[in-house]
DNA sequence: CGCCGTATGTGGCTCAACGTACAGAGATCT
DNA sequence: AGATCTCTGTACGTTGAGCCACATACGGCG
């Protein structure tokens, strides 16, 4: 009665697990804040916790010296920061920064560690994300290289959307280009032409996606592929 | 006092296991031929054979729809191809093809599941090998976005240097374009350029290395991160 | 209310790389 | 030797996007 989000706040990956494994995995979990341009790993060096994003989702990103950074993969309520730790190894290849402020569920990593030994199916399911994952990176590569400014960005759009569950987020231009790689006015020249077909509306960072099939139509194939790789991983 | 080869031709992911493990890995093991071209593994497809290059390398390609298709990984005797197997994911995320005829140990897939079954080591390898796949996916995806032609071309010639255990190796013009994913005059004038620094020689094909340190000093850092994180994964 | 910081729009110049097309040069075959 | 094929060199116009710089607009704050 007194609950006012109606939105199902649950990690896909947990949700899930069967019965007693996810029972295990939430008893060692606790909640915490994901504050927008938080650094919540950076490559090579040890990773403390990893995390089960609840709303609000978190970006990998590759640091390049001498060029801004570039986005290589988005993590939201259908993934986890840190799976690499199933593979042995204490690091994560790339950088990873909060996008969108909200909550997530973590662990620290030997506890995570311990856990996976009793827990197969848990074991298995961060397999296969990271096979995702995976994927993900080759695509996101190839799309980076072939495909334009416009087109990435209603891509990028559509990723944000899923994870942000809400029709409306905050990312202003500046940031954006952080994120694609490119320049702001690129952005800007680019979100103009997305707004001028009505697809999305913008003010001063505040985002809302006014026609998603537009947007899906704008963009490249690569959103669809990688939504078909997560479905897989679902299915 | 017959064999001809001074090469010692092992693969080093199979050379760093335990005797016993390694026993058994190269009992299950039959020699093949990689010949120039062969296309080993594709998206999607199920995964038959698993390879450990012995000599010669297999290129990861990602295939895009309505272009040329972009190199995202090499593989010689530092790897293997099929390592996404422990993931429990019978599949690869990319192309493989056949860059350096050559030879490989392969092992069909259930034969390595169940190897890996009684073999810790072996599954240890094979998990920081795909944790440095992924770490050169995510470099090879913004070196590709954000360095030079040239840059890219030298890098390329000194992996597939590393690789092809000589200083000399057959590769045209055409066939770079398509691993760097641009045009092919765009290689000539590159590989031009390079040769008039009189760090390679090529004609028809054949190209010769004739000054590694200068090829390193005119590819971008991306390699040297690559060998950095390869000789981690060797340590 | 006016100031200032942040966000967005626009324009001009430059450039790497593209697409295409063609010419020369080495290899191969009959 | 001549025909043919493959590989390489080069040139032309085009273009997406880079860098830089400035102009405008919104919004909070003193």
């Amino acid at each position: 009665m007194s609950v006012v989000k109606p939105l199902r706040v649950v990690n896909r990956l947990i949700q899930g697990l069967p019965r007693t494994e996810r029972d295990r995995v939430l008893q060692r979990c606790e909640t915490v804040d994901l504050v927008f341009g938080g650094v919540l790993a950076d490559p090579d060096e040890i990773v403390r916790h990893i995390y089960f994003p609840l709303q609000g989702f978190i970006s990998l990103v590759a640091p390049m010296t001498g060029h801004q950074p570039l986005e290589m993969g988005l993590i939201g309520n259908e993934g986890m920061l840190g799976a690499t730790l199933v593979l042995g190894v204490n690091a994560v290849p790339l950088r990873a920064v909060v996008q969108g402020s909200g909550t997530a569920l973590r662990m620290t990593a030997p506890q995570l560690r311990r856990l996976l030994r009793d827990c197969p199916v848990l074991l298995r399911t961060i397999n296969r994300y990271l096979y995702v994952l995976m994927a993900q990176l080759a695509q996101t590569a190839a799309c980076t290289r072939f495909h334009e400014v416009q087109a990435r960005l209603a891509r990028w759009l559509l990723l944000t959307h899923d994870r942000a569950h809400a029709d409306h987020f905050h990312l202003t231009h500046v940031f954006l280009a952080d994120m694609l790689g490119v320049r702001r006015s690129g952005v800007t020249i680019a979100a103009g032409a997305l707004q001028r077909q009505e697809l999305i509306h913008y003010t001063r960072g505040e985002i809302n996606i006014l026609n998603r099939k537009g947007l899906e139509a704008a963009s490249c194939e690569c959103y669809n592929a990688v939504r078909k790789d997560y479905a897989q991983l679902f299915a």
